[in-house]
DNA sequence: GCGACAG
DNA sequence: ATCTTGTCGC
């Protein structure tokens, strides 16, 4: 599985705009995965007052959940925090970390929104198009969107909609905790997503791939 | 105009 | 995201 290379990044918003305007029709919403037999998780961390980047990718086996690889990757910061535009700032980093691993995964768990997103081409989305690999957006709070609170069980879930439009789901992967924004990234159904979550949640609320990169792209241990 | 706003 | 110690709760 090759990763492509990053020609004329955009610096602007408007740039950036346009981009999400045109790729977003690529998304894919139905389910068109192989067998999984890996999953990774893609998180990233800043040092040096937010100059530099840190991504970190960590590789496990499904259903096992066994940690197989970790990647880390330094990277300059090369656009700012926008809400709406995450994924201008995470994909450039993210894509040298995946680079290091010498499996690509069958699946891969980003840390923000997928379809949840207002012109529906969230990270997890852009990640996943540019890869044309199964991608689920898993972010820690809401973005857009209205919901009902989901039952205080373990796989509870409810519907997170934008006006009529179904855009993802709030899910519940640890009894009486806060609970999961879950959305299509790419190639991944929601009912999907749904399973894949807490498949890979099955102690803590965060996925066990979030959880790893994060603390590795964090720099702790 | 005002408030909200993934990481 | 990041700055930061102790502290409340199971």
């Amino acid at each position: 599985m090759p990763i492509p290379e990053l020609l004329d990044w955009p610096t602007e918003v408007t740039e950036a705009r346009a981009i999400q305007d045109r790729w977003r029709d690529r998304v894919e919403v139905c389910d068109r995965l192989h067998l999984v037999n890996s999953v990774a998780g893609v998180d990233l961390g800043f040092e040096n007052e937010g100059r530099t980047t840190r991504a970190a990718a960590a590789l496990f086996s499904y259903p096992d959940l066994e940690l197989m690889e970790t990647a880390i990757a330094i990277y300059p910061t090369i656009f700012p925090y926008i809400p709406g535009y995450l994924s201008f700032r995470e994909v450039p980093p993210i894509l040298k970390a995946l680079r290091q691993l010498t499996v690509f995964p069958d699946l891969i768990l980003c840390d923000g929104q997928g379809l949840a997103h207002p012109r529906r081409f969230g990270l997890a989305c852009h990640l996943g198009v540019l890869l044309d690999c199964p991608t689920i957006g898993v972010a820690k709070s809401r973005f857009i969107g209205t919901h009902g609170e989901p039952g205080r069980k373990r796989g509870s879930w409810e519907l997170l909609t934008d006006g009529e439009e179904t855009i993802g789901a709030v899910l519940r992967t640890r009894a009486k905790v806060k609970p999961l924004y879950v959305s299509i990234g790419h190639r991944v159904s929601l009912e999907t997503a749904i399973s894949y979550v807490l498949a890979c949640a099955p102690n803590y609320r965060l996925p066990e791939t979030t959880r790893i990169a994060d603390r590795l792209a964090s720099n702790r241990t």
